[in-house]
Order: structure tokens, then C-alpha cells, then sequence
DNA sequence: GTGGGGATCTACT
DNA sequence: GTAGATCCCCACG
């Protein structure tokens, strides 16, 4: 295994949620260690993109470390769930993609323990039940993958790529109509 | 201090 | 397919 290096993750928004398809997600906890492949992403970009929580430019306190360097974490409480995203592109530029689901790799029984005694598919096929399989949480905002308990790292290269609408955005005029959802085709673990 | 909205999940019909 | 759970954050007064 070797981490992605931060070079890895300054790159435009809609490069970066293809590259990090097939690349391992861990997260380190007092319980121990969980990881999984992430198989599925999608694009928010700030400047055009009405969904994103960014949109406009717009700086609170919690888009602020999308403002930030690319490769630091960006949480963010919904409901009862966490979700978790990468910041993505230059600074200045507030961009992130959010993980959407992860196939299970280490700390498998771990996960069983946080999400009860599912099927393995429903562990992590989805944006908040990958969080609270892994273990991610709000405290995790604004940490930089790679030097907190949060890693990402090399995994595999996914044989085909698909692309579509993003999901659970209904509200949001054109900008629901973009096709900045990816994911490993043909994976068991895909949301939908 | 209060009200409403939101990048979801689960269970039930 | 649809409703309800249930929580943080922002906007307004």
C-alpha cells in the first residue's frame, strides 16, 4: 500500500473523481482500522454548480476548507448521517467530490459491529452508511488525508469508468442535469 | 431565540 | 414509492 502523495489530489475537480475510483479509503480508530475501495464519487464545484454548498463562491464556516488546499477532508452533517468529501482543485477555487460508497476491504467485522448484522453490499453502499461503517465523523473536518487518521492510498485501477447524474439534488435547477457522478461499472457496491 | 432546510437511511405499503 | 426520523447550521428578528 502507498499513500497518494498531495500533489495527487490538486488537479480539477472532474479529473480527480475518476482517479480516485479504485483507490483505498482508511480511517484509523481506537476500535482499530477499516478501509475500503472507493467505487463511486461525485463533482461539486463551487462556481457554477448550484448544488454544491459552495455554490457562488459562498464562504461559511463550514464551506471554508473547500476554500482551502486540495486533499484535506470536508464533513458534513446531514440529518443523522455524516458525509464525507475530498477538497479538490486550487485554493481559492472551493471544490470537493464526495464519496459516495467504498467496497469493503480491512476492519470488515469492525464494520458489521457499527452497521449490525447486515448484508456485506449494504455495509458501505452508500454516502452515510460508508461513514458510519468507517467510522468517519464531524470531527474529522479539515483534516489532511495522509497525516491523520484519515489515509488515502493506491488500490486498483478500475477496468471501466461510468458517468451520469448525480443523485439526491432534485432542487437544483441545471446543475442537476450534470453528468459529475462516477463510479466503478459493473461494482456490487455502487449506490444505485 | 426560533424556524426551516438539507449532497440520507430505513421501514413499511 | 413514500413518510418519518432527527440534527446541525444558517438566516432572521
Amino acid at each position: 500500500m502507498e499513500l497518494m502523495p498531495k500533489e495527487f489530489f490538486k488537479k480539477p475537480p472532474l479529473e480527480l473523481a475518476r482517479e480516485l475510483l479504485g483507490c483505498e479509503l482508511i480511517k484509523e480508530t481506537s476500535e482499530g482500522t477499516a478501509s475500503g475501495y472507493i467505487v463511486e464519487t461525485e463533482a461539486y464545484i463551487g462556481a457554477v454548480d448550484k448544488a454544491a454548498h459552495s455554490y457562488n463562491y459562498k464562504r461559511t464556516k463550514r464551506t471554508e476548507v473547500m476554500f482551502g488546499e486540495a486533499g484535506h477532508a470536508y464533513t458534513y452533517v446531514m440529518h443523522t448521517h455524516c458525509l464525507v468529501n475530498v477538497v479538490a482543485g486550487e485554493v481559492g477555487e472551493p471544490e470537493a467530490i464526495l464519496i459516495r460508497a467504498v467496497e469493503p476491504l480491512r476492519g470488515v467485522e469492525l464494520m458489521y459491529e457499527r452497521r449490525g448484522d447486515k448484508k456485506e453490499k449494504d455495509l458501505t453502499n452508500g454516502p452515510g452508511k460508508l461513514t458510519k461503517a468507517l467510522g468517519i465523523m464531524k470531527a474529522d473536518y479539515g483534516h489532511p488525508y495522509g497525516k491523520s487518521p484519515l489515509y488515502i492510498a493506491d488500490g486498483f485501477t478500475p477496468e471501466h469508468i461510468s458517468t451520469g447524474p448525480r443523485v439526491g439534488i432534485d432542487n437544483s435547477g441545471e446543475a442537476r442535469n450534470f453528468p459529475w457522478r462516477f463510479w466503478v461499472t459493473g461494482n456490487t457496491f455502487v449506490s444505485r
